[in-house]
DNA sequence: GATGAATGAGGTTTCATTCAT
DNA sequence: GATGAATGAAACCTCATTCAT
């Protein structure tokens, strides 16, 4: 019966895939890339070290997949919304409080990517084999939007990448600064709401937005 | 002329802190944060390694005091202005267009800080000695900007240091999609006013401000 | 036969640390704790420095180990002894034999653990994980056989736990003192027997013991 | 005036001297050989790093200087005494109370020149310069002390000095029970007595000696 | 003599990755 | 596939000593 056997094999390696990014997660959530090591990540896992290696080239897919992985539920959600009909303001306006809400939660396993991608990036060895598909489907909902309003005068006539790009710088600092003042952080939906209305409507905006 | 023997010791000693300065500039605007090891440092600088500790405590301390020098030159901009009179919005939108500028410029620079930061708020190690009082300044004077600013209802009536936090948010994401979109950066002026733009007025203003 | 394997697999890695152990013993023989870095005993035990850290924590954990490892055989032989019975002073008389015969043979080693366990006091970082257990049994031997003796009357009436430690000193500084005058020391036997002597009779003591 | 000028020259440079001895004196018994860096010493001492190299060709002439100087005191009061005439147990009693006492004072000072003597005598590079005349003095003092004691038939009839070694010893291991044990020792004199005592009469002595 | 900036060898420790079993 | 001992390149930091002024 080598076809059950195949198929233990396949669960068997996915659930050590399963309990290596759940480790992962753990590590990350509690004290950031700083504790991610690879040791620590295989103990955890309850597997050996070397067997991380089976399942990742190094440690930078790790990271990749686990940050792939922590963007699939919000991905759900922004890919269920139906963008091409209601108002464009209110479907921002629901996006962001479910991103920023996203952002908050996972925000130390968002970090470490963050820092994988700019290391890369300053390393200038952006790697090819990383596209990030979860994040770029997400980007590419909301640059459907963008142009969407934009065509409709509800948003101003710009670039719409440029306008998510802009966003994703938003909610990218956002991460940072979640991490950096977590303890003063009493009220998370009062902040939030600030960020959309700053968001949303500009600092020179009139509108109260407080219903 | 004992004084004038000091005055030239000073000069020297000051000299060598300088050339450690550039040198640590440089090595981040090439490499970032991963390319600023001792050795490389002392190396570029055209001294010992152990001079560098004659100098800085330690490889966090030369961080710490690029990233202030950084950002001395934009302090002097930003405290330069006259906030309590004139259009808030006016004023706002000049001191971003000095601030994002600036940004720009020292974008790998300011990553390095950042990084330094988000490891010390990762390890919860948040070090007392370092305030990084220039950074601290320049958001002191946009709080007493927003302050007056939704006093005078021109700017939402919000709490000015949360909007201090969004527009810092921001900006620091924008050294990062600075980075990693180097080179799809061609007409800088362009991305800045568009990153103003959707600041000042928000995604959903309607003022088309493309003069 | 994976329990064959399992067991090559443990007598392997005995043999590292065992490496290593005999390397440390003899860069310490030669060299004394100046010599011991841990580079050098990577080489000398033919492993890579890295691979000293997967048997021992720091530095220090080494010269624990060997300092303890160096005690064993003195402390089986010391144990061995039947305290209870017999006349104290014979019994005396043959434990610093033993020990003071050890205490040449190994007098660089120890030398190195006395100048680490100095550098902790200095410190006053006395380690807790590090009770010296082997010196301690021994050291707790002779507590009892003093408190006998001194029960017998065969011995000064004095707080038996002072006593050791003045025993304790005296082979402390036996150990440099055969350092020092490592090569005109001739007839170890002849030396061994004056140093019983004095330790045992006083230097006032009246008994010629020179059979 | 040539001359002037040269004793103030020369008092000077014995004052910074001094300088040096009593803050080395100071930071030894403070924390020991660990905390005597140039820099530390130097600053204590009020003078320029490179001053001390002036004065001493290194740092271990430091040490062997400080330790020369600690010994000069009790030197004195062993010189002092009259050995040919009187009971040699008496004069031994006396000097021995002398020179522990002298050795709890200065522990840390004198483990600082043990160390270094021990470092030599490890690295076999015994200083010919150094002869530690100080100590010499005071050993040879007690080798004559042990010859007519042994000649009067008082003291046992051994090698005085192989007698001279083994006090030398144990004088040498008390000082590191000092400081192994230092917040133990609540009444000095106590120990001293029982010390001496256990030296004098032996660990087999039976007389009470506690008058 | 005095100064103190510069030196640079030397030390410890970490950790991603490999590979024989 | 799983294991984990071995690897060794790097990194940071210390400090005795030199030497131009």
């Amino acid at each position: 019966m080598p076809k059950l056997s195949e198929e233990k094999k396949a669960v068997l390696g996915s659930m050590t895939r399963e309990a290596l990014y759940e480790a992962a997660v753990g590590i990350l959530q509690e004290e950031g890339w700083q504790g991610l090591t690879i040791e620590r990540l295989a103990g955890a896992a309850g597997v050996a070290k070397g067997t991380v290696y089976n399942y990742f080239r190094d440690k930078k897919e790790i990271v990749y997949f686990v940050a792939e992985r922590s963007l699939e539920e919000v991905k759900e959600k922004v890919l269920a919304t139906d963008i091409s009909a209601g108002d464009p303001v209110r479907l921002l306006d629901e996006l962001l409080e479910t991103l920023l809400r996203h952002v908050f939660e996972k925000r130390r396993t968002l970090s470490a990517m963050v820092r994988m991608i700019v290391e890369d990036a300053e390393m200038r060895t952006m790697p090819c084999d990383f596209k990030n598909h979860t994040a770029r489907e997400i980007r590419e909902k909301m640059v459907e939007l963008f142009r969407r309003g934009a065509a409709e005068g509800v948003f101003p006539p710009m670039d719409p990448v440029l306008m998510d790009a802009v966003l994703h710088s938003t909610l990218h600092g956002v991460i940072h600064e979640f991490i950096a003042h977590e303890e003063q952080v009493r009220d998370v939906d009062e902040v939030i709401a600030a960020v959309k209305n700053l968001i949303l409507y500009g600092f020179c905006g009139k509108e109260p937005k407080n219903p």
